[in-house]
RNA sequence: GGUGGUAUCGUCUAGUGGCCCAGGACGCUGGCCUCUCACGCCGGAAACCGGGGUUCGACUCCCCGUACCACUACCA
């Protein structure tokens, strides 16, 4: 009978979680939730020296805003906790001792200065089968010498003590079956007495086995040390419930190579961080994606497709399809260059078909922002305001300046389109449009549209200048939605008034 | 250096031996629509890393080479 899914995102709350960790994430909560399975979220905090404060906070918000929602964890709690490794010192103890009394692991005295040492004199050097004799470790060391000194409270770390010449399989979803030769594979530290907590590859091999975890969905950067987790899983003799590897594909860089990282998003001007990050320590502020005003839908759906697609020409998914269509088999095996231009364009399909009504709330605090007494705005104007421009923007913070112009009148104009449309006698038109408005007594688009458009045709007057040089007047330059949606929406008075203050303040440009 | 992984348009990718003188999308680009800018619609340029096999037939299978990526810590 196959086991309950359940999977986990181990992230450690070094900094803040980079775009990459988010698509592990994702495809772990998108894996879980197809299948009916948990997902875990756990905090792999073995290393003292590098805990960041703020960042587990990060983690729990980025992961709310994208709407990958987590089954256990330390905040929501579960039967398989602790969810935070530094929390579980005990557990790990424990395994520690019985690797060590099964004689599948040692202690090892070696200093990291003696280490670098070595590293220096032999070429290629590795703590292994080859190498490990000629190292301070219990098994060249006398037992009573060895207790001695653990007693004395000498540090030591606890190492692997692996097989050479052994063929390691390790399953993948993705890679099939990879082979590694044990020989190449190193006595990897597994407990360092020093901060009492174990490294990594023995805390995950242990928390993965007590969480009953069905499937190790992680980056591909762990490939290498897949072996070696096969290795453990045999050494603490769980070879028949280990879990079943899957490899995603790295996130690359969208210029040059390697994988993506923190720096690069400043260097090329994206985000490469889901929620804006403020540095504890260095005071640096790292953008976001939300706070760029991307949509958390448009985000997920984008890294979605970064290494995976659904083998039709389908590329707009809502979180519920992704949930249906995802699957392993349809994972790419190559790393994907990261494509900004391609991120925004999902943002500005998402843009397009999002609720007028929803998308103006999102504005709203804009509108404040830049001074906009809000409460002058009926809900219905600003929807419909928003509602004109979103099919011109990528991003909600493009909104503002591409429909300021409904909330405050041009102060300025486009020197350019004055150049192209305001002409000697385009006041003298502009004054006799003001006529032709003031007649209007039905301002709906359509009608005042017949109207305007009728008495340029009656004057055979031209119909470009005529109506850009309106525009310029009410928008401030030559682009946006359609005028006689505008002028329905803001009114004749507006409008009236915006064309008198254009008479008045546009001067045509002389050469 | 060692080990592992990967290799189709600039980018994300479809393609599992004949349907492929290689399809879609982003970007770029020509046009239509049009008062402008967008949206939308119709077009265009643009790719199978190289060499050997296997086969009637190879983008697809095998081998070699090359390139790229990852790992190579008492970090994850």
């Amino acid at each position: 009978m196959d086991k309950k899914v359940r999977v986990r995102f181990a992230p450690s709350p070094t900094g803040p979680l980079h775009i990459g960790g988010v698509r592990t994430a994702l495809y772990n909560y998108l894996f879980a939730r197809q299948n009916g399975g948990d997902m875990i979220l756990r905090i792999e905090d073995t290393d003292s020296n590098r805990f960041v404060p703020g960042a587990e906070e990060y983690i729990n918000e980025a992961l709310q805003w994208l709407g990958i929602g987590i089954d256990e964890g330390v905040h929501e709690g579960g039967n398989f906790g602790p969810y935070k490794q530094s929390e579980r010192r005990d557990i790990y103890r424990k395994y520690v001792k019985q690797l060590l009394n099964d004689g599948k692991a040692y202690v090892a005295f070696d200093t990291p200065e003696e280490l670098d040492a070595k590293r220096k004199e032999i070429a290629n050097f590795q703590y292994d089968a080859k190498t490990r004799g000629m190292m301070r470790n219990s098994l060249t060391m006398l037992k009573e010498e060895v207790d001695a000194l653990i007693t004395a409270g000498e540090k030591y770390v606890v190492r692997i003590l692996i097989e050479p010449n052994q063929e390691v399989k390790v399953n993948d979803l993705i890679r099939g079956e990879v082979t590694v030769n044990s020989s190449v594979v190193d006595d990897k530290v597994l407990y360092k007495s020093a901060d009492d907590l174990p490294t990594y590859h023995l805390a995950n091999i242990v928390d993965d086995h007590l969480m009953e975890v069905s499937h190790v969905i992680r980056g591909e950067e762990w490939l290498p040390s897949a072996p070696l987790h096969v290795l453990l899983y045999e050494a603490l003799g769980w070879k028949d419930s280990m879990p079943q590897f899957v490899h995603l594909p790295l996130l690359l860089k969208p210029d040059g190579k390697g994988k993506l990282s923190k720096r690069d998003g400043d260097r090329l001007g994206f985000p490469v961080f889901p929620l804006e990050w403020h540095d504890p320590v260095s005071g640096d502020i790292s953008s976001g994606y939300r706070e760029r005003g991307y949509l958390p839908q448009a985000v997920v759906n984008f890294l979605a497709l970064l290494g995976w697609n659904p083998g039709t020409d389908q590329e707009v998914f809502s979180m519920d399809e992704l949930i249906k269509e995802f699957s392993f088999d349809r994972c790419s095996k190559k790393g994907a260059k990261f494509d900004f231009e391609k991120g925004k364009w999902f943002n500005h399909e998402y843009l397009i078909n999002m609720d007028d009504a929803e998308l103006a709330e999102i504005f709203k605090p804009e509108l404040a922002k830049h001074g906009v007494d809000t409460e002058q705005f009926t809900n219905e104007y600003i929807t419909r305001a928003v509602g004109m421009i979103k099919s011109r923007i990528s991003f909600v913070g493009d909104i503002w300046d591409n429909a300021k112009f409904f909330f405050v009148a041009p102060t300025e104009y486009n020197p350019k389109d004055i150049k192209k449309r305001w002409k000697e006698d385009t006041p003298d038109t502009m004054c006799r449009l003001i006529e032709v408005i003031k007649g209007i007594d039905d301002m709906t688009s359509a009608n005042a549209e017949e109207i305007v458009l009728g008495w340029i045709r009656d004057n055979e007057l031209h119909m470009g200048n005529v109506m850009n040089a309106f525009r310029l007047t009410v928008v401030g330059e030559c682009k946006g939605p359609h005028m006689f949606d505008i002028a329905e929406l803001m009114g004749k008075d507006e409008i009236i008034t915006r064309i008198e203050r254009g008479i008045e303040n546009i001067k045509p440009v002389t050469e």
